[in-house]
DNA sequence: GCAAAAGTGTTATCATTACACCCATGG
DNA sequence: CCATGGGTGTAATGATAACACTTTTGC
């Protein structure tokens, strides 16, 4: 048994909520993957996928704590986001703590939140999952810009998670090559351009975008099947790229 | 009385570290402030100044929670920070959640990280804190980078917030002004020089270097008042460029 | 058959880097 | 007086942005 230095502050509720994005190739338009509450509170309002960290406890013949363990924060939200939607990750990353007061009515509960993005192949899968539906974020991010003072769209606090995981994506998409977790293996050059376009709100030229995002040297040229040329991301490369310290120049100012 | 919608899963203790840099100037030294820990566990050694989330709970007459009122976390890390240093803080980040099970040896205890920029003038008066101290920061790395296998030089897992806070300003000095939140009201531009230089660990031209910073637009030049030129920061010119969605172009390739 | 998308290079402009000498200050 | 730090501009190179026409495919 462990000693025990005795933690008698209050303890917050700790929760992880996930912004997941998806590409819909078909009509080029990026997608959010919300869950309507069926409970309170904020019941039947929208929200993102989350839930409470878990930590097993084993207690002795007194009922004492005698060890407890915890999965990781980063592990929570994957397990939240898979149970809830069934989803495959492609990629995931830490957007920051909500902790201001009252952003949950039922007591002190701090989140910690993710942003995930998924495949388009997956984003057609999960629409079957019961309350789970994918909607057009650019129209989300709308409906929240509208919002009279004082009113959300989302449950709790969740639209400011959403703000800051679009700000994340549109800053991350311009040094990391995560736009092509957003695509399947194989995917063309437009698509990719799509993705970006889509994400930044701004138009590219075509032939200036392909060298830049080739220059980076992560994509593979794969053989060509039909007269269409296909890509697939090399993430061996994208790793050498990173360690050696360099970050991808596809920043488009 | 708020709804009790009864949470019944065991909580995380929840606390905030930070990793707090200064820039000796006399020196061209980056440095960081550490703790010596008077209790256990790791007593004696170093670590980073944290602590404890504030929840304030108020009970019923049967000792039932009626309500919880908490700090956020980003004030939390900021009344540690001036409560175990008494520094006046010029800028402080969120670097993220380190929660692998078994960190803390009392039990589930989730950090929530910060990294946060001093002045000088700070730096020296930080100094009559009981066991606060600045210390070489480069030094701190060889140490961390030195020790065998399973062993760790600063408290906890301390040693990795280091490693991530040092990532995280080697970026963030790139493309924000972050730098001259090191630096007193008035600086000159080699000082500005030494920051990047001590920072990103290269040297860089100085004719070059002032140009860049410059055009960068966010420094005022001061009136000559001896035979070198001062600058100063301009807040309002950053902050328009920055919700005018530009980022400072201070990348030093 | 027509409209929309995909393939393909060159040039002008802009940004970045490399580089040297003189003067002032302080030890 | 010597060493260090600070002030100042230009030219070559590399990166970026603007640009049009032809072919293919899907409706």
């Amino acid at each position: 048994m462990k000693p025990n230095y005795g933690y008698k502050y209050p303890r917050p509720a700790v929760t992880t909520d996930c912004v997941i994005f998806g590409f819909d190739l078909k009509e080029s338009v990026l997608k959010i993957l919300l869950i309507e509450r069926g409970i309170e509170p904020f019941s039947g309002k929208m929200a993102l996928p989350g839930g409470f960290i878990q930590i097993k406890t084993e207690t002795d013949a007194d009922g004492f704590v005698v060890s407890e363990k915890n999965e990781t924060l980063y592990e929570c939200a994957k397990r939240e986001l898979c149970e809830e939607t069934g989803l495959k990750i492609n990629y995931m990353a830490e957007l920051g703590t909500f902790s201001t007061c009252g952003r949950d009515p039922r007591g002190v509960v701090i989140t910690d939140a993710y942003y995930a993005l998924v495949n388009p192949s997956d984003v057609k899968g999960g629409d079957d999952a019961l309350t789970a539906q994918w909607v057009n974020f650019h129209e989300v991010l709308e409906v929240i810009g509208h919002m009279p003072k004082g009113f959300r769209f989302l449950a709790f606090d969740h639209d400011e998670i959403v703000a800051r995981a679009y700000r994340s994506l549109q800053e991350q998409i311009c040094f990391e090559p995560i736009a092509f977790e957003l695509l399947p293996e194989k995917f063309s050059m437009t698509a990719v351009q799509r993705v970006y376009e889509e994400v930044l709100g701004r138009q590219f030229d075509r032939r200036n975008f392909a060298r830049k995002v080739l220059d980076s040297g992560v994509l593979d040229q794969l053989p060509h099947t039909g007269r269409n040329v296909y890509y697939s991301l090399n993430r061996e490369r994208y790793e050498e790229m990173r360690s050696s310290g360099k970050r991808l120049k596809l920043i488009f100012v």
